[in-house]
RNA sequence: GCCCUCGUAGCUCAGUCGGAUAGAGCACAGGAUUCCUAAUCCUGGUGCCGCAGGUUCGAUUCCUGCCGAGGGCACCA
């Protein structure tokens, strides 16, 4: 019963959405193989094929049919390709090929539906019902207030507000949260480091702790603090290291909200750890797991039995000191998320943490939320400065902050570099590169694109020239292989972000946008478009209009920005 | 020692559930602008898809082993 309800539903999302022509190609099929009495195989795969003289849709049915049915795959193929001719109206050629290819290439009219699509949904292209509204949260960046964010935190950052925008727009019901560390050993390491620091700037004789952080924010802060709270060492010292830790975070965290607003990155949520603790969520949380028989307390500590649910060690909550490991609150924080009603939890983390997924995913499963939890790994950058390696930690205070890097290169180029890459592979980012403006820098290739568009669009206003409707008069203009070239790109556009989507994987939708950019130099430097005839003009200016639209739409989900003049980028990344 | 990720053109990287002759950008060489922005376009060629087996109509893709790179195996965060 749900299973045709839902059947139903995706139907009408596919005709009206996704690929129209991958969906009438299907349809088309599954009619074709009901009525030679052949099943539909399930690993069907349609899309376009390598090359273009395949025509615009290729299906692999015939050969996946051939071994159970005992036939040659070249013979089904012809005989499923006759069915067709006899039965759909669109299709133009349908052809067999290779070992059993069954390839087709719809008529020009099919192509130009497109524009109606575009058109009719404007910044909304693209966009689907694919995710039925479920709730999903993203948590990502979640630094330790310990410092100012750096290149790494920028790229989970690009990632995970990239991600959300394409949840969005496939129709989820999306919260974007940061979890704040301010509870713990790191905090208490911050807080007695900015009281160094102070003590040292009062003239006090101290030596360097060993392990501090030694910024020079540290010291900034120290001095504010000192200059603010002047009879601070009148207090007790328990009291001004507090105020020293509360002040630094603050501080600090502040500085992290701005250089995230400056990369174009907002969270709805700002999660306190200090919160979980004071509202007694751990406690709620070890309950919950001994209530389950998954704790036990050994040595002092309380264990967590891990074990049962795959992994290779028992794994300590509280250490035998009353100290809280970060996986408890971890927990805690973990079993909140799902009593917020999240459907589905991503985290984004540092490849380095890779070792502890298993071991959330063993909490998240023994809390009954099995398989809700998707940890993503983004892996280190590695970032070059002429050609040579620049030094990363946070701890010696020697670091590539991200709001240097966003005010040197923008942060569309940034941005786009970071998603242009697959999360899981290390990426290099050379400063010098990203800062160029050139055509080593895709991001200024797509935005060219977009903003050549948006030129010819002002200079059409400026002669009286308006762009066509979508129509048949229009449509007669643009049949050039370059008008159905741009056509087929844009079809292909939310299928793009469905898959984006799905796997997780913003690259995607870089990676078409460069495709269609390049599409459109292309139309240009071999179409002139404003003077070729009031009609033809604007024919045309339909189809580059829609294709902008496109582009927008695309980079909306990068969060890069769309120009309509370069000379407004170049303000950017000055 | 055990586990995870990765290994694709000179460089940076794509390659969806196994499909047709493995792609793009950069770099290199040559060409295109009386006309909407040359931040553009066109033409050139390069691969033991790390190695060796296995699975099958077909493997860069899946399985096993090996080599190489990075990371992880705490009462650290």
């Amino acid at each position: 019963m749900l299973r045709a309800g839902n059947l139903v539903a995706c139907r009408s999302f596919f005709e009206g959405e996704k690929m129209k022509a991958k969906q009438y190609f299907e349809d088309a099929l599954r009619a074709a193989l009901t009525r030679m009495d052949l099943p539909w195989p399930e690993k069907t795969l349609i899309e376009p094929p390598r090359e273009r003289k395949f025509g615009d849709y290729s299906a692999n049915v015939a050969m996946l049919l051939a071994g159970p049915a005992k036939r040659k795959p070249r013979d089904l193929a012809e005989e499923l390709a006759a069915d067709l001719r006899g039965q759909s109206t669109h299709f133009e050629r349908i052809e067999v090929a290779g070992p059993g290819f069954l390839n087709v290439t719809f008529a020009q009219g099919f192509w130009h539906t497109i524009l109606d699509d575009v058109q009719a949904a404007g910044a909304a292209y693209g966009a689907s019902a694919l995710g039925k509204g479920r709730k999903v949260q993203v948590e990502y960046v979640s630094a330790n207030p310990t410092g100012p964010l750096h290149i790494g935190h920028g790229r989970g950052a690009a990632l995970g507000d990239s991600l959300a925008r394409l949840l969005r727009k496939t129709g989820h019901d999306v919260s974007c949260e940061y979890y704040i560390n301010d509870a713990g050993r790191q905090m208490r390491i911050l807080g007695d480091s900015v009281w160094l620091r102070l003590r040292q700037l009062s003239g006090q004789d101290i030596p360097d702790l060993e392990d501090f952080y030694r910024g020079d924010y540290i010291k900034d802060i120290a001095a504010r603090i000192y200059r603010e709270n002047p009879d601070i060492f009148n207090l007790p010292e328990s009291q001004a290291i507090d105020i020293c830790f509360r002040e630094a975070v603050d501080e600090i965290l502040a500085g992290i909200k701005q250089d995230l607003r400056d990369f174009r990155v907002g969270h709805d949520v700002w999660f306190s750890e200090k919160s979980l603790v004071d509202a007694g969520k751990i406690d709620a949380a070890f309950a919950d797991l001994a209530g389950r028989g998954l704790s036990y307390e050994q040595d002092g500590a309380l264990w967590f039995r891990t074990t049962d649910l795959g992994d290779d060690k028992d794994r300590v909550l509280k250490k035998s000191t009353g100290e809280l490991t970060y996986f408890a609150s971890d927990i805690a924080y973990h079993r909140d998320k799902f009593e917020r009603g999240f459907d589905r939890v991503i985290d984004i983390w540092g490849a380095d943490h890779h070792g502890y997924v298993p071991r959330m995913q063993a909490a998240v499963e023994a809390l009954g939320h099995k398989g809700q939890l998707q940890v993503i790994l983004v892996q280190l950058v590695s970032l070059l400065k002429d050609g040579e390696q620049v030094a990363m930690s946070t701890r010696a205070g020697k670091f590539e902050t991200l709001a240097d890097v966003v005010a040197y290169v923008g942060a569309d180029a940034a941005r786009f570099l970071f998603l242009s890459r697959k999360s899981d592979s290390p990426l290099e980012f050379d400063l010098e590169l990203v800062r160029r403006k050139s055509m080593d820098n895709p991001v200024y290739y797509v935005q060219y694109a977009h903003a050549r568009v948006h030129s010819m669009l002002a200079k059409a206003r400026e002669a009286g020239i308006a762009p066509a409707q979508p129509g048949a008069a229009a449509c007669a203009h643009l049949g050039t292989p370059e008008d159905l070239e741009l056509c087929r790109l844009m079809e292909r556009f939310p299928d793009i972000v469905a898959a984006a989507a799905e796997t997780l994987a913003p690259h995607v939708v870089s990676h078409y946008l460069g495709e269609l950019a390049a599409g459109l130099h292309k139309y240009y430097t071999q179409h002139h478009v404003l003077s070729a005839g009031p009609e033809v003009a604007s024919a045309r200016l339909l189809l580059l209009s829609c294709v902008a639209a496109t582009l927008a739409a695309g980079l909306e989900l990068l969060g890069v920005s769309a120009p309509e003049r370069m000379d407004q980028v170049s303000e950017d990344a000055a």
